[in-house]
DNA sequence: GCGACAG
DNA sequence: ATCTTGTCGC
């Protein structure tokens, strides 16, 4: 009895064209509100690694405990990339084999830590909003490089943000999880609020510029490749 | 038209 | 994402 993913095989795209269309319809299920208002205790960080000379891909999801701040469990799965990178259509790469890494977890997150953007994203349909929707758990986005959005920098401090805007739009938060490091970019993907995302990004950056659990879910995912 | 462009 | 050496600093 999978928790997080009952099995199905997820539409896949056979062109660019066809990933817009199927994006914009999968935008429709998106819940932008905050279901997260009792702080959660079961946190996953997922994340995906690529072969230089092959097709082969691995995922890995791994659960962390909130209140106590130990690693709970993960799950690494080795797979084939079905679709080609593109801005904008980065989950139809990735989300087919986090899914399946989160379903081979015993235990249901409640919230997932996504490694790139939510709704800070040309369609306002990141990877992070597609995979929660798809996967039907709250989710955000923590990216390490700038994508759409304007910005001021800034404080140096840990703790200090802007906020990330399109206009009067407010797509996310830029977050200086480490006094004097580059900040990070946080947006809400699917049922999480921009506060509480942005409260667990630094309860998990207390070490690293970037949260715990993508630090790992890097490194399991990179380790399995080889 | 041209450059930029999460991972 | 991945390819890559050294280097500066805590």
């Amino acid at each position: 009895m999978p928790p997080v993913w009952d099995g199905r095989p997820v539409l896949d795209p056979g062109s660019v064209v066809e990933a817009e269309r199927i994006q914009q319809e999968l935008r429709k299920r998106l819940d932008l509100s905050n279901c997260l208002e009792v702080a959660p205790t079961l946190v996953a960080g997922v994340d995906v690694s690529y072969d230089k000379g092959s097709t082969r891909i691995v995922a890995a999801a791994v659960v962390f405990d909130l209140g106590t701040g130990v690693e709970v469990e993960s799950a690494v799965v080795s797979g084939e990339v079905s679709f080609p990178y593109v801005p904008g259509l980065l989950a139809f790469r990735e989300v087919p084999i986090v899914l399946e890494a989160l379903a081979r977890l015993a235990r249901r997150p409640d919230v997932v830590v996504c490694d790139g953007y939510g709704v800070a994203h040309p369609r306002r349909f990141g990877l992070a909003c597609h995979l929660g929707v798809v996967a039907g758990l709250p989710t955000f986005g923590v990216a390490k490089t700038p994508f759409v959005g304007a910005y001021e920098e800034p404080g140096s401090r840990r703790g200090e943000w802007s906020p990330l805007c399109d206009g009067d739009e407010v797509l996310g938060r830029v977050l200086r999880t480490r006094t004097g490091v580059k900040p990070v970019f946080v947006s809400v993907g699917h049922r999480t609020g921009l506060e509480q995302a942005s409260a667990i990004t630094l309860d998990l950056s207390q070490r690293y510029r970037l949260p715990e659990v993508i630090r790992r879910a890097d490194f399991l995912s990179r380790e399995a490749l080889r």
